[in-house]
RNA sequence: UGCCCGAUAGUAUAAUGGUAGUACGACAGAUUUUGGUUCUGUUUGUCUUGGUUCGAAUCCAGGUCGGGCAACCA
């Protein structure tokens, strides 16, 4: 009941408004979206966004959509692309009810072609790019038509054939639609429908020697899949005028083009191009890089299908340009992992600690819960001995007020173990600490504590005898200013230094033994983590998620 | 200075002519065997100038600012 109110009550993005009255009004009865990649890349948190939102919305209308390859470039496309795009859908959660490839329609797309023609609304130009582009003149001049415009229709059927035929060569000739050179918008001064392009199409091979531009493949495409509502970013609003021309001209399935606003993140660029940069000058060390915000590098980072949906459905739906914080997102996946990941016991920086009232040689075993925001939360076992490794960092000899950890003569927790209390600082002869002596409270064990001590400190330990050495990597956001695109220079030149920062030797409780690639943890204090894939059999390498909030860091 | 799109707290988003609300962030406090989580509170906003109206964030006009458009890319 509460849940169906609260799904009343929220209001609806532009996009479900146009749809909710598409349907009302009967324009539809049902909805089809599409998703349409170019296979040239890896998918980013941007193409989420769009994934989230065409799958999000024929879903709650119940409606269906499909998965459309946009590879009408031969020369930039590969089915290895097509692999990735596939399996990082699915594992965002989405199914799409078709699998489609624009290439599916090269052949009726060259008959819609022919169709314009013969309406004395396309020709055959024979003028270089440079040409056209110059006789396009400029926005705030008019463009001139040249005199390829004034061949015959039975001229232009002959040569488009021909080109076809591949008598051509690159660039010979192109297949223009005839609209209005004068017009304000660009995009409608005689744009190109087809280019000679003499390179392998990864699906038709060598079967075509013209490939359709964006502009005759893109609309067509959804009119031939009846796409209802056809969603993409606003740079494409230009081209709905040239969209819907095509269309009414052809007589085809009126689908209809909508546009919302790219997302950007801080702390990060968007466009493929950036990110292929930092790709290829090993700024890097790949697509999957944890640090790029690829899909496939968000899910080797640790994040999950569940946070980035949820910060997809935050970020909203608009048409004005934005600039999401990366805060948002480190909260959604906080948020999930809070929930899901495994405690456990990891030391980056380790400081030796002898409980010297402890017997030599002993160890029991200490229950601590796996999740304590789950109610019937499992319990692993942790040994507790004589010596036992604190952060560097949790130790300080003269401390400032309110530092909770240890210090000479301060007491403090050890998680799920002792209250212990720092006797005596151990240093080498350069004066560094090297260990510290400590004496346990044998009544303060957790669970049975009856010493009535208070402390204000809990602390992350490990048992030296059964530590699991491991490797740990820190990742920090990727450049060190919010919109590295909008500053002076290079983009490049703002990559944060930190952004890797490797922990060779962490100590790990054991339980950590058996940790599984699926598998979420949370090291306690220390932030969210998950097995690397470069994990081997005499090695644990695990990827930083994100930090723990740390309001204590703040203040100092 | 052509055409198109847009402008609400620091950020993002809602209010569809009738009380400017929500989330993230920040700050403060409570709870806590993670300085985490949870809970409570505080903070800050309708780009501007006119007009229409009993009433304008919302409608109209001018201005300002931001973004997009001149690939045989998508």
């Amino acid at each position: 009941m509460t849940e169906l109110k609260k799904e009343e009550e929220k209001s609806l993005n532009f996009l479900e408004e146009i749809v909710e009255e598409d349907l009302k009004s009967g324009k539809y009865s049902s909805v089809l979206t599409r998703f349409p990649p170019e296979p040239n890349g890896y998918l980013h948190i941007g193409h989420a966004k769009s994934i989230c939102l065409n799958f999000g919305l024929a879903n709650k209308y119940g409606g269906k959509t499909n998965l459309r390859f946009d590879d009408t470039n031969p020369v930039t496309e590969e089915t290895a692309f097509v692999e990735s795009i596939k399996a990082d859908i699915q594992w965002l959660g989405f199914q799409w009810a078709n699998e489609f490839y624009a290439s599916d329609y090269f052949e009726q797309l060259y008959e819609y072609a022919v169709t314009l023609i013969k309406k004395g609304l396309a020709y055959v130009d024979d003028s270089t790019s440079e040409e056209i582009a110059a006789q396009k003149g400029a926005p705030t001049e008019p463009g001139k038509r040249n005199q390829y415009a004034d061949r015959s229709i039975g001229e232009n059927l002959h040569l488009f054939a021909e080109m076809r035929a591949g008598k051509y060569k690159d660039g010979e000739k192109v297949l223009r639609a005839k609209l209005d050179m004068t017009s304000p918008n660009m995009h409608l001064r005689d744009p190109v429908m087809y280019r000679i392009r003499h390179a392998h199409h990864h699906r038709t091979g060598d079967q075509w020697r013209i490939f359709p531009m964006y502009d005759f493949a893109h609309g067509q495409s959804d009119s031939i899949e009846k796409i209802t509502h056809s969603i993409c970013t606003v740079e494409y609003i230009p081209h709905r005028p040239l969209y819907d021309w095509f269309i009414k001209e052809l007589g085809i399935y009126p689908s209809h083009q909508y546009e919302f606003a790219r997302l950007n993140l801080t702390y990060n660029v968007m466009s493929k191009r950036k990110l292929k940069q930092l790709v290829e000058d090993k700024h890097v060390t790949g697509w999957e890089d944890p640090r790029m915000i690829t899909v496939s590098g968000l899910r080797r980072r640790g994040y999950t299908p569940e946070a980035i949906r949820d910060f997809c459905e935050r970020v909203g739906v608009v048409k004005r340009e934005s600039l999401i914080e990366m805060s948002l997102l480190e909260f959604c996946i906080r948020e999930h992992l809070n929930k899901v990941a495994l405690r456990r016991m990891v030391v980056f920086d380790p400081l030796k600690v002898v409980i010297t009232n402890y017997p030599e040689g002993q160890t029991e075993m200490l229950n601590s819960e796996d999740n304590p925001e789950d109610p019937d939360t499992s319990q692993r076992q942790v040994p507790f001995s004589r010596e036992l490794y604190v952060e560097q960092e949790d130790f300080m000899e003269n401390p400032p007020k309110k530092f909770f950890r240890l210090a000479p003569g301060q007491m403090v927790r050890l998680k799920s173990a002792y209250i212990i209390k720092c006797d005596e600082v151990v240093k080498d002869d350069k004066g560094h600490v090297t260990e510290l002596r400590c004496s346990y409270i044998p009544e303060s064990r957790s669970g049975a504590d009856t010493s009535g001590l208070k402390v204000q400190g809990t602390l992350h330990w490990v048992s030296v005898a059964t530590a699991i050495g491991c490797e740990v990597r820190l990742y920090d956001r990727l450049f060190r200013v919010e919109d590295p695109s909008n500053e002076d220079g290079d983009f490049k030149d703002y990559i944060n230094p930190a952004s890797l920062v490797v922990v060779n030797h962490a100590f790990a409780e054991p339980a950590l033994k058996t940790a599984q690639f699926e598998e979420r943890y949370q090291f306690l204090r220390k932030g969210y983590f998950c097995l690397d894939r470069d994990t081997s059999e005499d090695k644990l390498i695990f990827n930083r998620t994100v930090t723990l909030k740390d309001g204590w860091a703040r203040k100092v």
